[in-house]
RNA sequence: GGCGCCAUCGUCUAGCGGCUAGGACGCCGGCCUCUCAAGCCGGUAACACGGGUUCGAUUCCCGUUGGCGCUACCA
């Protein structure tokens, strides 16, 4: 048995999204399981569309991710080059193998020739392909407009009969080669179109499983017969079903297909994105439904995978970012919300010890009620700036209501007379004065919360309390009677 | 149009001839409680349709419908 070699293979005319990553991942996980090497291939023989930034951002994403690659444009191998674009001369070999043998033929037909029968086959019975015509040339006839410079292209002959594969996902799928069209697999400019070239660069790469979308079904037959013209064995296919928007669309570039960069961004983290693909399109016997890029590998298992297209839910994705997020401990939450705060202005961009440690505690008092990494910038906003956001629905609701004004003057001669300002030490003074003013301590609470915080909402109130401190805890409530009714 | 793939709660899915059709997200309700999260408990909700095969179909076969893909000198 052959050593398996598995290749991801993106082209750089768009940012890397969910469907490719997740494509990407499985290819991943197969090769690390089967103890085989992964190749990252770039498809940039589309010059028009191909851009450096793609690629650069591509690369960063896939390592963001967590997927490391054995062989690959920045970092070589025994296989490369990497790039498609770099490779052109290893395909003129195999196209003069075909041509000799019959298997390909020069075609002369013009795009706009070849665009008229199209059209009128199509009206006449709905398909067309090909219809061979300049296999009617002799030898000489061919060679002599060779000779006379007409432009032509390199058409691969497909045979008769049918081409069937057994999909790793899908099972067997047959198609009748009847219905596959003559395929140019030289241009006229001499490049090598996407079917032929995929077979050269998968041949002399010795990849040996192919893990792609769905959309590439109708291409396995058509990249199988070169295979088999070239004398080959083709490689195992694998294809998974495509993943859907939320509303069922195929994600594409333009419809709700958003960028893995664009979660980092936002405040996802690599370990939730992983896990949430990996679920997309396959289950865990049992109800497992954490794993961890190292728990994926020992257990991820192609038969599991589902044939139908998954439609990606955004509630899920947040839910399980939510969950990693608890998972972390507070040194490694708090390194990742950093640049988040940095890029508010909440945070100095080089911290000193003492930054960082109160971080630390702003970060294990928010506890879990973070969902992605830029609620830190709400949640921990009054923790950092010196002067608190008043949100005006809670200032309405809470401060301007009647007897407001009296609890927060009780309030500040309570927390000035506390002995200290541990947590303990703050809720029974303030159970005490609720109790003496005949008042729920949530009643009491509520107009001291939206005067520390300016919201509704924040974490335990004394320890919120404890971790503000005395000083900036009384003059924040002196600044917030200015607000009662 | 042709060819191909697919079809269980709104979504992700378990199921591989006999189940009160299970779990998860979301949603709703409750508990907890100083608020919000989290957590715990409970609820809501599905086998696309029609034929077969079978003692018995969500499960196997065929058809219909629907969704998606391909149908380029794009990848």
């Amino acid at each position: 048995m052959n050593r398996v070699r598995v290749r991801f293979a993106p082209s750089p005319t768009g940012f890397l999204h969910i469907g490719g990553s997740r494509t990407a991942l499985l290819n991943w996980l197969f090769a690390r399981n089967k103890g085989g090497s992964f190749v990252l291939r770039i498809e940039d023989t589309d010059r028009e569309r191909s851009t450096p930034e793609y690629l650069n951002a591509i690369i960063e994403d896939l390592r963001w991710l967590g997927l490391d690659w054995d062989e690959g444009p920045e970092c070589g191998g025994d296989f490369g080059p990497y790039l498609q674009s770099e490779r052109s001369e290893s395909y003129a070999p195999h196209v003069e193998k075909l041509l000799k043998t019959g298997d390909a033929y020069h075609c002369f037909c013009s795009p706009e020739e070849l665009e008229e029968r199209r059209s009128r086959g199509q009206a006449t019975d709905g398909g067309w392909i090909y219809d061979r015509k300049c296999l009617e040339f002799g030898d000489d006839e061919r060679d002599s407009l060779l000779a006379e410079g007409r432009p032509s292209v390199v058409r691969f002959r497909v045979p008769t009969g049918k081409t069937s594969f057994d999909d790793m996902v899908l099972g067997k799928i047959e198609f009748d080669n009847a219905e596959l069209d003559d395929l140019v697999i030289v241009r006229q400019d001499g490049t090598p179109t996407y079917n032929f070239a995929v077979v050269v660069d998968d041949l002399e790469m010795a990849i040996t499983h192919v893990i792609r979308g769905a959309d590439h079904i109708s291409n396995t037959p058509r990249q199988i017969v070169i295979w088999k013209a070239l004398g080959h064995e083709p490689p195992t296919f694998g294809h998974q079903p495509l993943v859907l928007a939320p509303d069922k669309q195929v994600m594409s570039k333009r419809r709700g297909a958003i960028a893995v960069g664009e979660y980092r961004r936002r405040g996802y983290v690599p370990e939730a994105v992983v896990n949430y693909m990996a679920l997309l399109g396959w289950s865990y016997e049992g109800d497992q439904e954490f794993f961890s890029l190292d728990e994926l590998l020992q257990n991820f298992d192609m038969g599991r995978a589902s044939k139908k297209p998954a439609s990606f839910d955004p509630n899920k994705l947040d839910w399980m970012n939510a969950h990693w997020l608890k998972k972390l401990d507070v040194a490694d939450r708090t390194e990742r919300v950093i640049p988040f705060l940095q890029a508010e202005g909440l945070l100095a961009e080089t911290l000193g010890p003492e930054e960082r440690s109160h971080l630390e505690q702003v970060v294990e008092l928010l506890d879990d009620r973070l969902k992605v990494l830029t609620d830190i910038v709400e949640l921990a906003g009054f923790f950092l700036a010196p002067d608190v956001v008043y949100d005006k629905i809670a200032v309405s609701k809470v401060l301007a209501k009647p007897g407001a004004e009296e609890i927060l003057v009780g309030l500040h001669k309570v927390l000035s007379e506390c002995p200290d300002f541990q947590p303990e030490t703050l809720e029974g003074a303030m159970r005490k004065f609720a109790e003496d003013a005949e008042l729920s301590l949530g009643k009491v609470v509520q107009p001291l919360r939206v005067a520390l915080t300016g919201r509704t909402a924040s974490p335990g109130i004394f320890e919120t309390l404890s971790l503000l401190g005395r000083k900036v805890s009384l003059a924040r409530i002196d600044a917030a009677r200015g607000l009662t009714a």
